[in-house]
DNA sequence: CATGAATGAGTGTTCATTCAT
DNA sequence: TATGAATGAACACTCATTCAT
C-alpha cells in the first residue's frame, strides 16, 4: 500500500488551533471516511481524500505528515467515540444494567457506519502500533474490567482476555452481517447480545 | 500496443497436468501465502511471489491469469481444508459431539496459520463474488446446518444465520487473540467454545 | 489492487491554462512526433515520450489519461493544421484556382512531416473512432466537397467518394514517395496534381 | 515491435525440401495472415500464429528464425502472386490492352484481401530492407516499364516514377476505401482505372 | 524434429509525496 | 499558508524467444 512509513511520521502535523484549520482538519478526516465507505481501499488516496475535502494536495500535507497518519486519526475518532460513550455510563447502575448499555453501545458503534468499522479495523492491523491508539485501547478495555468485576458478575468475568473477546465477538458478527448485507439491525444486535450474554454466562 | 482488459478471468489457467507444472503452481501458491504471512499485503506483489517460488514472473502468468486469481486460489485452498475436515466428521456420533468436532475444526483452521487466515478474509471481502468460493461456502455452511438441526440441539440452533455467526464468532476470537500475538491455544480454543455453547444457549 | 480500466478516456485531461502547462503540452506532443519519426511505432514508448519532453513519466500522466490519447492530440493536431489551411482559401477565386490552392495544401500538409504523418494514418486505422477526429474529417471533406461542386468543375467531381479518393491518391503517392527517399518535391507535386487533375478530368 | 532483428536472420530457416514440411510451412502463413486480419497487429503474437496453425511455438521457430521473418514471407507471398499474375500477361496485345489486364491484376490483388494488404504495407515501412522483397519489387516495376513504354503509350508514361505512382495510387485508394468500409467493388475499380488512366493522360 | 514450460526485459500506468510559486 | 504541477519508484502484466525433455 503505501511508500514508507518513517515510525516518528504517523500523527497528525499540528494542533489545529484555530478555527479554520480545525475545519480543514475535520473536512479531510471525514472526506478520508467518505471515500473509505464509498470506494474502498482501492479508491483511498490521497489525491481523491483532499479533492473530496475541497482542499489541495498541498493542504492535506500541512495537516497530515502522510497517508497512514489520516488513517490513524480516522481510527483514533471512531475509538474516541466509542471511548467516550461508555465511560459516560452511570456508575451507579448494576453490572448488568451497565454491561447491556456497554455491549449496546459497542454494537452500536460498529453498526453505525459499519464498511467503514470493517475498513479501519483492516488498517488498524496493517499499521505499525501507535501509542495513542494502544492508549485508547486500554483505556476501553479498563472500563470493560470495572464493569465485568462488578459484583452481581460471574466469577471470572474479569479475566485478562474478557474484555478483548467481547470486542472481538460484536466485532466479528457485525462485519460478517455487513459483509452478508444483512438488513434488520435489531435481529443482529439480539443475536450478539445472546452470544456476549453467552459468553459470560450470563 | 494496449492492453486488453479480459474481464473475468479469475481461475487458474492450466490445469497441472504434468508433475513439474504441479510443483511450479503449489510453489507459487505457497510463495503468495509466505510473502502474505511476512509481509501483509503491502509487500503482496506477483514480483515477489514469483521470486520466492523461484519461478519467473513469467511462469507465474502462465499458470495464474492475474494476481487475484492467485489470491482467489488460495482462499480456494483454506476454505477447501476445512470444508474437508468437518465433512469427514462421523455422521453416527451425536449431534453435541459433532457440534465440538466442528467447532474445533474451524478453530484449527483459522489458527493454523492465523496471518495467513485474516488476511484472506480481507481479500475475499475486496474480490468480486466467485463462483467457486460461494459454493464451497454454500457447502459449509450447510454442514454446519446439518448437523445444528440434530434431535439433541435447542430449538432455533438451526436458523438462517446461525452458521454464519459461528464462523463469525469464531473468526472474530481467533484473529484478534492472533493480532495480540496471544500463545496459548487451550486457552483460546476453550474460550472460543465457551462463546459457542453459549450462543447456542448448550 | 487492481488496475481500473476505465473505457473511453481518449482525450487531454486537462486544459493547458497556464502557460507553464501548455508548454509542457506541447513539449509532450512534439516529443511524440519526433520519436514516431526516428524510431517508428517500435520505440515509441510512453517512457521515451517522457524523456524527449524533458518531463517525467508522471507529468506527463497528467496531461494524458493513456498513451493513445497523445496519439490523438497529435492526429487531431495534424489534421487541424490542414483543416485550417484550406479553409482560408480565398472564397472568391474559380472552383478551379481554389482547387490546386487545395491541393498544393494536402500535399504540403502530407510532405512537411512525411513519416510522421503516414505513421499517423496507421495509428488512426488502429484507434477506436473519436468524436474529434470524425468531426474534422467531415469538417475537411465537406470544404473538398464545396470546391468540386463549383460551376466550372466537371459533371458528377462533387460526387460522394471524390473528396475521400483526392485525398487517398495524394496520401498514397506522398507515402510512397517519402518511402522511396524520394528527393524533389516539385516534380513529386507536378505528378500528384497531374494524377488528381486526371482523375478530375480537368 | 519486435526485440531485436539481427540482419542476417531475416529469411526462412529451411527450404521446406519435405511435404511435410512444407505444408506446416505454409499453415503457419495462412494462419499468421488469418490472425492479421481478423485482429490487426495487436493480436499478431508468434503464439496466436502457432496455435492457429496447429502448431507449437517450438516448431513455428523451427521454420522461421523470428517473428519479423513470418512477416517477410507473408508479404514475398503476396507480391509474387502479383508479380506472377502480371508476368503471364499476353506480350502480343496492345501496350493499352495489357495495361488495362495490369492494372486490373494490381487492383484485385489489393482488394482479394485488403486488410490483410494494408497490415502488410505497414509492416513492411517498418521492416528494414530485405533483397528478397526488393528483387521483387524491381521486377514488378520492370514489367511496368516494358508495358508503359509500348508504342501506343503517351511520351513520358516510362518515366522513372511512373510505375511506383501507379501502385501508390492504386494502393492509397483500395486501402482508403477498405477502411471506410466500401462495398461496391466494380465501382472503385471504375475510379481506380479513372485516375490511373488521367495520370498516364490516356 | 516436436513440444510447451520457462524466461525476463520491457511496457503502460498509478499514486504518495515534494516544492517552486 | 495554500496551491497543484512535477516527480519517479513501484506495480501488474505481455510476448518474443530459448531449451530441456
Amino acid at each position: 500500500m503505501n511508500r514508507k512509513t518513517s515510525a516518528a511520521q504517523l500523527n497528525p502535523r499540528k494542533q489545529p488551533a484555530q478555527r479554520r484549520a480545525a475545519e480543514t482538519f475535520d473536512a479531510i478526516l471525514e472526506a478520508a471516511a467518505h471515500i473509505l465507505e464509498r470506494d474502498g481501499l482501492t479508491g483511498y488516496s490521497t489525491n481523491a481524500i483532499a479533492e473530496r475535502a475541497g482542499a489541495s494536495i498541498g493542504s492535506l500535507y500541512q495537516y497530515f505528515p502522510n497517508k497512514d497518519a489520516i488513517t490513524r486519526a480516522l481510527i483514533l475518532r471512531e475509538m474516541t467515540a466509542l471511548r467516550d460513550q461508555i465511560a459516560s455510563i452511570d456508575h451507579s447502575l448494576s453490572g448488568r444494567a451497565r454491561l447491556q448499555l456497554l455491549v449496546s453501545a459497542a454494537i452500536a458503534n460498529q453498526l453505525r457506519r459499519p464498511v467503514l468499522a470493517r475498513l479501519l479495523d483492516v488498517e488498524e492491523a496493517r499499521l505499525p502500533p501507535d501509542e495513542n491508539v494502544d492508549r485508547l485501547g486500554r483505556e476501553t478495555a479498563e472500563i470493560f474490567r470495572q464493569i465485568l468485576s462488578s459484583e452481581d458478575m460471574p466469577e471470572g468475568a474479569g479475566g485478562p482476555h474478557t474484555a478483548a473477546d467481547l470486542i472481538a465477538i460484536i466485532r466479528g458478527m457485525v462485519d460478517a452481517a455487513g459483509r452478508r448485507g444483512e438488513m434488520d439491525p435489531q435481529n443482529l444486535t439480539d443475536r450478539v447480545i445472546r452470544a456476549v450474554n453467552g459468553y459470560l454466562a450470563l
